[in-house]
RNA sequence: GGGCCUGUAGCUCAGUUGGAUAGAGCAGCGCUCUCCUAAAGCGCGGGUCGGGGGUUCGACUCCCUCCAGGCUCACCA
């Protein structure tokens, strides 16, 4: 078995430049030639080493060319340019593996990690900018399972903060309304007489409540008698936050799930507190010294986080952690819900399968409780490694708990809780004159490139409505082209057209790149889109059908192909074509291992379009089916096949799922 | 004011740890469906890589500086 061909490169020039030169090189650095002539891999390594040796680069690149010796899979090594060392692979031999599936899995590594993503308030529906940190978070979790990783998936619940209790005040006084009304006038069956859902009824309820307060100052003592409500329990006020927190949860869930995101546990911020886990933090950072009681200036009566130097402010060298009234703020819980994620706290939630009802369950999923009713089969947190996929915004909190960890000495815990930041999702002047024409737009809002969305505001776009305008859009386009097909065939294929539509969307861009939510390219099926990929999958299933068709099972069988297809049987100028595509598919591991260590994921989302460009040309240039001569005719569906399972496999760990014709 | 991020084609963006002629989509114009579905392909036009210094064999990439824009610096999260 050959392993990856950048290791192989690696080794054998470690191997040649050992007995050209007589020296050990500690890295060999490699990169691509820039077209498919030149070779299969580069490394630019005589540049490095003609620094030590005081030779000219070429020079010595000539002698570790000499020094190389032909054999696993690498065919032979030219020296190019100022004096790079170009390999070419055996083609057929990596073709011919690549089908057997004779390529090495990855190694599992049993050290769990944590990814926590989602994170929605529980006060209102899931906007677009949820749907960005929920597809990045989960794609996340798809790329470490891909590379032998132990992922738990968590989704913080903060069902105790100041945006719920809002919305609870909206309910109460507002509305008018008790855990009674609220029960029967929002039952799943009233809202579904109503065509309503709750979701979007908080949504404009939450600002409703926000423009409530603006109205008259003094309403501001409902919050807080709200909150204090909500800390002290029992009684009616905080069973509507429960049960309102709850009840937005289970749409979060049916919402991240129409795009195939998924969670292990869900923590509550509301059983930190019951179960004292913050209390427990409180007494270590005490006694640790990590933060102090202050008795004078702005901040006296709070117990206080010096700040290091780099995190400090103009005015600010201080973050209040416990306030003067003796509640803690978000970071201190925060704090101690990662120290429970390393299992540093020595205290642990109870457990118990969450309670979907009255809505139908999707599938079996944990949420911390405060009582002692343990059923879970299994233990949560404990993570050596943990990523809390936060956008940009968070980055100071971030430090802020990362640096309550270190001034514990947990230093190793510290480097290893990874702050995944990416930028927001905002809206084009241009998408909220559209979408909110009654929202007043200043002169310089116009000029703006983008704008905030809000929630308090109601500015945003929400992300079902988006994924339903998808799915309306893709239905008409399948119908269009497969007028034969009936609307329930039809809605499974629209729905993953959506899906692909969306998280590409999502995924196409850097992460500190602001996404200015732009709504005919978000709803695009044409160009650099999911659409696109998938359809090239489809496209690469008909000539495979086709090819079954003609000339039985056997023709298209990967194992069969991979066992004596040669490239070698193709007209001497068309080589080079089929074999990048091989080539392409071959780098998929590099390139989802260097995502995962740069966080920057949107490389394979590229790297998949780059494979689809060519692909889609190789389609047009060549036949297969129609081809006459048979070894050319097996070379070309060997390509096809390859693309297609591999593509397949690309797209599944980009979360994307093909449709079976578009 | 401090910290972080961004500035590349008309628009939206790629450009991997410095490396070979700076790429793609959209928009525009012109072609290609009796063919394995045209959600596609091919061609054309389009760039002082924000400005100015510096580092070196080599800079879109690293350093300094300036300009422009964004986020953030709560007893909210």
């Amino acid at each position: 078995m050959t392993n990856a061909p950048e290791a192989v490169f690696r080794d054998a020039l470690t191997r040649a430049i050992e007995s050209a030169w007589d020296l050990a090189p500690t890295e060999i650095p490699l990169t691509y030639p820039p077209n498919a002539e030149l070779g299969d891999l580069a490394s630019p390594v005589c540049f490095e080493l003609a620094r030590t040796l005081k030779r000219s680069p070429r020079e010595i690149a000539a002698a570790i060319a000499d020094a190389f010796r032909a054999g696993d899979g690498i065919e032979r090594v030219e020296v190019a340019g100022a004096g790079y060392l170009n390999a070419f692979l055996d083609r057929d031999v990596f073709l011919r593996e690549k089908l057997s599936g004779a390529t090495a899995p990855a190694a599992p590594d049993a050290r769990k990690i944590i990814v926590e993503h989602t994170n929605i308030n529980p006060n209102k529906a899931a906007h677009i900018g949820h749907l960005r940190n929920a597809v990045l978070g989960d794609t996340l979790v798809r790329f470490l399972r891909r590379i032998g990783r132990d992922v738990e998936v968590q989704n913080y619940i903060d069902d105790t903060g100041v945006q719920v209790a809002d919305l609870v005040v909206g309910f109460q006084q507002i509305r008018g309304e008790g855990l009674a009304q609220i029960l029967e006038r929002y039952s799943e069956e009233a809202l579904r007489e109503r065509g309503q859902r709750f979701d979007y009824l908080a949504w404009d309820l939450y600002a409703e409540v926000t423009q409530w307060y603006a109205d008259d100052d003094a309403r501001l003592t409902h919050r807080a008698a709200c909150l204090e409500a909500m800390e002290r329990g029992d009684n009616e006020t905080a069973e509507i936050a429960a049960h309102v927190s709850r009840r937005m949860v289970q749409h979060h869930l049916e919402t991240m799930d129409r795009i195939g995101a998924r969670y292990d546990v869900l923590p509550r911020e509301s059983d930190i507190l019951r179960l004292d886990f913050w209390k427990h933090a409180f007494e270590r950072l005490k006694s640790s010294s990590a933060i102090h009681l202050t008795e004078r200036g702005k901040n006296a009566g709070c117990w206080v986080m010096d700040l290091a130097d780099a995190e400090a402010g103009a005015g600010e060298d201080q973050k209040v952690i416990v306030r003067s009234n003796g509640t803690v703020t978000y970071v201190g819980k925060d704090i101690a819900y990662q120290m429970w994620k390393f299992g540093l706290l020595g205290k642990d939630f109870h457990y118990d399968a969450f309670d979907w009802s009255p809505r139908r369950e999707l599938y079996s999923l944990w949420s911390t409780c405060s009582d002692g009713r343990d059923e879970n089969p299994r233990s949560f947190g404990g993570a050596t490694r943990v990523y809390n996929v936060i956008d940009t915004r968070q980055s100071y909190l971030q430090r802020v708990v990362q640096q309550g960890l270190r001034s514990l000495g947990h230093d190793a815990q510290a480097d290893r809780s990874i702050h995944y930041a990416y930028e927001m999702v905002a809206l084009t002047p241009a998408a909220v004159a559209a979408m909110f024409p009654d929202h007043p737009l200043s002169e310089e809002d116009r000029g703006r490139a983008y704008l905030e969305m809000s929630g308090r505001k109601g500015l945003g776009v929400k992300a079902d409505d988006l994924l339903d305008t998808l799915i309306e859009r893709a239905r008409s386009e399948i119908a269009k082209r497969n007028p034969e097909l009936d609307a329930s065939e039809i809605d499974e294929m629209a729905r993953r057209i959506a899906v692909g539509a969306v998280r590409y969307y999502m995924l196409r861009y850097t992460r500190n790149r602001v996404v200015a939510f732009d709504l005919d390219a978000a709803l695009a099926f044409e160009g650099e889109t999911g659409p696109y990929l998938q359809y090239s999958v489809v496209r690469a299933r008909n000539i495979l059908g086709k090819v079954e068709q003609a000339f039985g099972p056997e023709s298209v069988a990967a194992g069969e192909l991979g066992r004596d297809v040669s490239l070698a049987a193709l007209p001497p100028g068309t080589v080079a074509e089929h074999w990048n595509l091989v080539l392409q598919f071959l780098r998929v591991d590099a390139v989802v291992a260097q995502a995962v260590e740069t966080l920057e994921l949107s490389t394979v989302a590229k790297h998949a379009y780059t494979l689809a460009q060519a692909f889609n040309s190789f389609y047009h240039r060549y036949r297969v089916a129609q081809e006459e001569n048979a070894s050319i005719r097996r070379a070309r569906t060997a390509i096809v096949r390859l693309y297609h399972d591999g593509m397949l496999e690309l797209l599944e760990l980009l979360g994307i799922e093909v449709p079976t014709r578009m």
